[in-house]
DNA sequence: CGCGTTTGACCAGCGC
DNA sequence: GCGCTGGTCAAACGCG
């Protein structure tokens, strides 16, 4: 199974400060430069200056269309990738779980949802003596050798594994809240693509995320499809995806949304723009 | 010196 | 019962 194709939802905004003012359409921006427009008109009304923010204007919302051209299509892009590895995975039935004997649990709660994440499916009196099982596909670079996976959450390492069914090993992490918190991560390289590391959670968080920053500025990490988060990324809970639900291309949306406007580097590269425009124009 | 990581040893489940 | 395998432990080690 080749995952690079639907990891790569990520929407690649440039938002080098020298280009913002090109690259970074967001309604946002539309709306401050409105704002701002309409305050500058009041106190100084010059046609120049008016002119320029029409053509401003026009240019974001024709640069704001494009990007929702762009979100549009690859929302569709990732259900017919979607479509086509649920396709996949119902002709090979077997293809994941063959290659082990799946021992305990583990066997049963790992039935190959084919997305970013998949979730125990266990009935309500299984779950209630297992822990709840999902897993997270994160994209690293080619290079990065490390087993590390940027969740907000502090992890322990404390084992590593060179299992029978894959060449790269595998890495044990229990919550550094332990023993007060009791979940448990194993991070792999995927078999088939080894810049994708497959972390595979056991158990609920019961305490807040120590650091949610960490998520989108501890690394040059692309958290593919981390629906761990697809609720509100505000909130701790974050390992019960849900990722059968037909909702799944807008929590895409909202879950870009929300990186984007957590982004440090995003928001710097907004106010660096904006204070750019209104300098330039002034 | 304290803390986290590494890594070989050990344990337990499963199939034969 | 034995061997294989995944999971965990804990001493050694490294780093700040």
């Amino acid at each position: 199974m080749d995952y690079s194709s639907w990891i790569s939802t990520s929407l690649d905004l440039n938002i080098n400060p020298q280009r913002v003012h090109e690259q970074v359409p967001k309604k946002e921006v539309e709306s401050n430069i409105l704002a701002l427009g309409v305050k500058k008109c009041c106190v100084n009304v010059k046609e120049e200056s008016e002119g320029a923010l029409v053509e401003e204007l026009k240019r974001v919302s024709a640069e704001n269309k494009k990007l929702t051209e762009m979100l549009t299509e690859m929302c569709e892009n990732y259900n017919a990738l979607r479509s086509n590895l649920v396709e996949y995975m119902r002709k090979n039935p077997d293809k994941e779980l063959s290659s082990s004997k799946k021992r305990k649990s583990e066997g049963s709660n790992n039935d190959s949802i084919p997305m970013g994440v998949s979730e125990s499916s266990s009935t309500d009196e299984e779950s209630c003596k297992k822990p709840k099982i999902s897993r997270a596909y994160v994209r690293t670079e080619p290079s990065d050798t490390s087993l590390i996976v940027k969740d907000g959450y502090q992890w322990r390492k404390y084992g590593q594994k060179v299992t029978r069914d894959n060449p790269s090993p595998r890495a044990y992490f229990k919550c550094s809240f332990a023993p007060s918190c009791l979940v448990k991560k194993k991070v792999q390289r995927s078999v088939d693509d080894q810049s994708v590391l497959v972390a595979t959670y056991e158990g609920e968080h019961n305490h807040p995320q120590p650091s949610q920053m960490e998520v989108t500025t501890g690394s040059n990490r692309c958290m593919t499809l981390d629906l761990t988060k697809s609720k509100s990324t505000t909130h701790s809970k974050n390992i019960n995806p849900k990722i059968e639900s037909p909702q799944v291309p807008q929590v895409l949306v909202e879950q870009m949304a929300s990186s984007l406007t957590k982004d440090p580097n995003f928001r710097a590269a907004l106010v660096a723009a904006i204070s750019g425009k209104m300098l330039h124009n002034n």
